[in-house]
DNA sequence: CCCGATTGGATAGTTGTACTATCTAAGGTA
DNA sequence: TACCTTAGATAGTACAACTATCCAATCGGG
């Protein structure tokens, strides 16, 4: 297809997908002389994720452009290649192996899952916790045992789909599959919330107070 | 405290905590002359929650602005007041009370809950569901159950915490809650991914690949 | 009571991100 | 052939979130 239409099928303004395509988040089309060029489905799927991960994610350009990088060109270590892409999810705290973090050790150890300093998702949950702490809402036992079990039995829906063969697709799969069920999964929560406090507090709850 | 002490306590420096004077974010010192005020730990906690808000939630001042004046004078119906906070919640999506969200419908019919085009997780919910299928990961019927199970149960857990008695109170804890706990929440899952990932692949998973 | 440090209040400047607009020249197209 | 589209380059915009400076009025220790 011609640029016309690969604007008309994304919906993206043409000043931006030049754009993306001076950064280098878009490969350019086959060129079919000076002014011309032919593109794919594969440009129109390229475009849609960008704008998943921006707009629905809300990443920088920065971050998409990593995990661009990462499905495109995934490190031999499957592990370590997710391990990346999550450092760059929100909320964006990078991992220093070398240091410790208390909270999230404590609750790691109370759950009996395996504390690893280098993972990035570990300082994510010591920062969140620390927030969670300075705000005057401090995380209880409980709590902590009752979202680790229902968040570990989600995780087991996760891999339970994950495409055990290909490494790239794997990765791709599991880097998307962080990304961009996590909003649905928030969407869900706030949506129990409302199910739950209309079924507690009968159907005029949402006139009372 | 003066200003020097609350500068210190809070580790904001002074030009931004001017700035959110300036903006209205930050209330300003019970004054003592003309050159000097006196700030109380409520300063402190409030510095502690817009720095959480902006930088662990993710959340543009702009919303941080909305979210203290619905902490500050909630509105008489607290699911009103609710749903406005989560309107600001990334991924923020306004709801459109005339609009129709058919991926949502269909998915909060399949698993038994209310549809309220008016409640802003509705219209963020369609928006997850339209990105995980443009990208080519569209949500099964299997993982939408399984997930609605587990969601609720975590629902379950933050509703029993919530205080009954006091409206301003529950309000803060419901935005809070929502706004905090989430981080908290995708960085388990983030972990619950690995650690799946550990026993089912073996202890040298980490080396595989 | 004096002098350097601190503060409040105002204003201007900076940095970074993500576009958006314009221009030119060369094709392509009806 | 006359107009429309496109590639490629460059410049400009808009907004957010600070950051820096300046001034004048204190405040507080010696």
């Amino acid at each position: 297809m011609k640029m016309s239409e690969l604007l008309q099928r994304s919906g993206v303004p043409l000043a931006t997908v030049k754009y993306y395509l001076r950064e280098g988040l878009l490969a350019p089309g086959e060129s079919t002389g000076a002014t011309t060029a032919i593109y794919g489905e594969e440009h129109v799927r390229r475009l849609a994720l960008i704008r998943a991960l921006t707009e629905v994610v809300g990443l920088p350009l920065a971050s998409v452009r990593t995990i661009l990088g990462l499905i495109d060109e995934p490190e031999p270590d499957r592990f370590r290649t997710l391990g990346r892409a999550i450092e760059v999810l929100p909320p964006a705290v990078e991992a220093d192996p070398g240091a410790d973090y208390p909270r999230a050790r404590a609750a790691l150890a109370e759950i009996g899952q395996l504390y690893d300093p280098g993972y990035a998702a570990v300082a994510q949950l010591e920062r969140g916790l620390a927030a969670a702490e300075s705000v005057g809402m401090p995380m209880g036992t409980e709590r902590l045992h009752g979202y680790a079990r229902h968040v570990m039995a989600i995780a087991e829906i996760d891999l339970a789909q994950l495409p055990g063969d290909d490494t790239s697709r794997a990765v791709e799969y599991s880097v998307l599959g962080t990304a961009v069920y996590e909003p649905i999964l928030a969407a869900m929560r706030r949506l129990a919330h409302q199910d739950l406090a209309h079924r507690m507090l009968g159907p005029a709850a949402g006139e009372r107070d």
